[in-house]
DNA sequence: CCTCCTTGTGAAAACGCTCGCTTAAACTTA
DNA sequence: TAAGTTTAAGCGAGCGTTTTCACAAGGAGG
């Protein structure tokens, strides 16, 4: 039926672990043979068993991405395409397949991980988005696996990870606020469990304090990574008593949000609210007004966490001492939600 | 180093054929070695090789989605992370795993596709999109492997393929501005060379035959699945001495760059262009203002997408007379892109 | 009491490939 | 020319499973 290693061997009348070696390139075997075989393969359509060659070499070239649990959140955010663009794209330059995977509950996630890895199915992972405590990181470490994080962890410092530094972009996305002349900013996060959220949050405090802003408590609420968080954060702050003039927004999908409500009221940004926020997604430039963003370059952290994993599956970083934290410069994007002086107040 | 089938059998005091046996649900195995054997996997910590299973059963419980070739731009198209999710939401409940792969070129493609076939790493495919030619799909089928089509080809009608009645959905989309007065209708469609782009023509042309309205050749424009087609097509229409009151659009996305052109000339929509686009990805809803959309389902496409190609793996669905081609159904959402009757004009 | 099932288990042959040895041939070198 | 060295290719033992076949033990039927 289907043709093995040995249908070509023998019409080619050589030995299955020379034709083998001509597959692999090893040194020692003729030109003139490889040519032969090279020829009768292709002439025989011949294509290794991937599974025959990953049971011996122990080796499967192809990894995994874990989506944590809200699956269906997370898939609806540009964001995670963008990632998953990137990995794919360099993945399969260096010859991986990518597996993409996602569980319901942490448990499930967890099965799925440990059947990849232990069943040899994958040679390693990639985890998108990380929480502050997470099993999966854990099981990953204790049992040696090759993985790497797109974010950080606080729990381990000594492990591969790709990250935007987003103590500096919120930093940077506050910093662009009140040099337009914002003293009263707000800041819409994310859920708190979450790295991401805490950072950003913490840049934020930073910017405002290094320019001696105040700092209400009240100017912070906090969200999910949905455009409803948006929504509600807006009416919540349109409501009090002295609110914000522009706003940091931990997402650019929640910006959305944010942006709809304000519409839905008839205020108008940037004039009665302006608006930063990360991560850049293609849509934020084609909302209305256009979203100033902080691109932190999605793409170009999938491309770099799948080199980094598969570096470390061929075993090229594994000595002590090497990077072991990559940080993906981001720039903040200027448009329109945030090209207006406040209207003078106080 | 990791535990095998042996370890557990030795350590059980059984045959290994006996594990494997459990491990399958063997119905001639007694309740006591069963449980036994199962406690010893668990304490031992065993999962099985999946490379060694697929080796033997020569299954690999695995399928892999094929993008086509300009991934970069399909990537970033909502449409199909949304067809994703369905696909690896079902696949996961039917105990499969996802590869997804996308070549740069149309050859690279049909290479990644044999390697994947033949080699013997999935047991089946799902292509997204169909080209009105394409080599992936002959080879798919002169090789008589298992795959869905999510689209329609016009080449074979005998392969399993699952689809919206684009041509329905352009109809419907086309009556409903009809049905709020509007006269002059124009189209902005796709690339021509794909299916879904002429069906839905064909949708509108049909609509418009049948109300006896004047069908234009200028009022009808092709382009990507792009913002920037629609922005292009947008000033085209703009310009024409006689200009249509309303336009159905191919994709969302496209009907983005149509309300970005329309904006920046400080047109409003629906007064001065009323809009109907397809898909409905869930930024339609959040544009100002709403994008009225046909529904195709698209998370709907995808689960049942991989639900048609399980059970063809699993020959579960292979006899003739069935049916191979699955409509998903569609509505329409009328959102306030689409909610005014045009001005009186002529 | 002998034969025939049934039930639970084991032995061993694949599955298609890789890789450490070994061997054979050809070429050096003294 | 004998011995050593290099080069090219073959042999065969796995890799961790599944699965066919065989078989032992016990029970049923005559």
């Amino acid at each position: 039926m289907t043709v093995t290693i040995k249908d070509v061997a023998r019409r080619a009348g050589v030995s299955p672990s020379t034709v083998s070696r001509v597959l692999s390139g090893h040194p020692r075997i003729s030109v003139e043979t490889s040519r032969k075989v090279k020829s009768i393969m292709e002439e025989m359509g011949y294509h290794p068993n991937i599974m025959a060659k990953s049971l011996v070499s122990k080796t499967t070239n192809s990894i995994c991405i874990i989506l944590p649990k809200p699956a269906e959140e997370l898939f609806t955010n540009l964001f995670f395409m963008e990632l998953i663009r990137g990995i794919v794209t360099q993945a399969s330059r260096s010859g991986y397949d990518v597996l993409i995977n996602s569980g319901a509950t942490e448990k499930e996630e967890l099965e799925a991980v440990s059947r990849l890895l232990k069943g040899r199915r994958v040679d390693g992972a990639i985890l998108l988005y990380s929480r502050k405590d997470d099993a999966v990181i854990d099981f990953l470490k204790n049992n040696g696996y090759p993985f790497v994080l797109v974010g950080r962890s606080d729990k381990y410092d000594d492990i591969l990870s790709v990250d935007t530094d987003n103590l500096m972009a919120a930093y940077d996305a506050t910093n662009h606020l009140i040099s337009m002349g914002h003293k009263r900013i707000g800041f819409v996060s994310g859920p708190p469990n979450l790295i991401v959220s805490r950072d950003r949050l913490e840049g934020y405090r930073k910017a405002m304090e290094h320019s001696g802003l105040e700092l209400k408590s009240e100017w912070i609420v906090e969200g999910e990574f949905l455009q409803d968080s948006g929504y509600r954060a807006m009416s919540f702050f349109m409501n009090l008593p002295s609110r914000p003039t522009a706003l940091v927004v931990v997402d650019d999908i929640v910006s959305f949000g944010v942006l709809r409500g304000l519409n839905e009221l008839n205020y108008s940004v940037p004039a009665d609210l302006a608006l930063v926020s990360f991560n850049n997604i293609p849509l934020a430039e084609l909302s209305t007004p256009p979203i100033s963003s902080i691109d932190i370059g999605i793409y170009h952290l999938g491309y770099t966490a799948s080199q980094v994993l598969i570096q470390a599956i061929q075993k090229q970083n594994n000595e002590p001492g090497l990077t072991r934290r990559f940080i993906i410069p981001h720039r903040l994007i200027v448009r329109e939600s945030s090209m207006l002086s406040p209207a003078r107040s106080e």
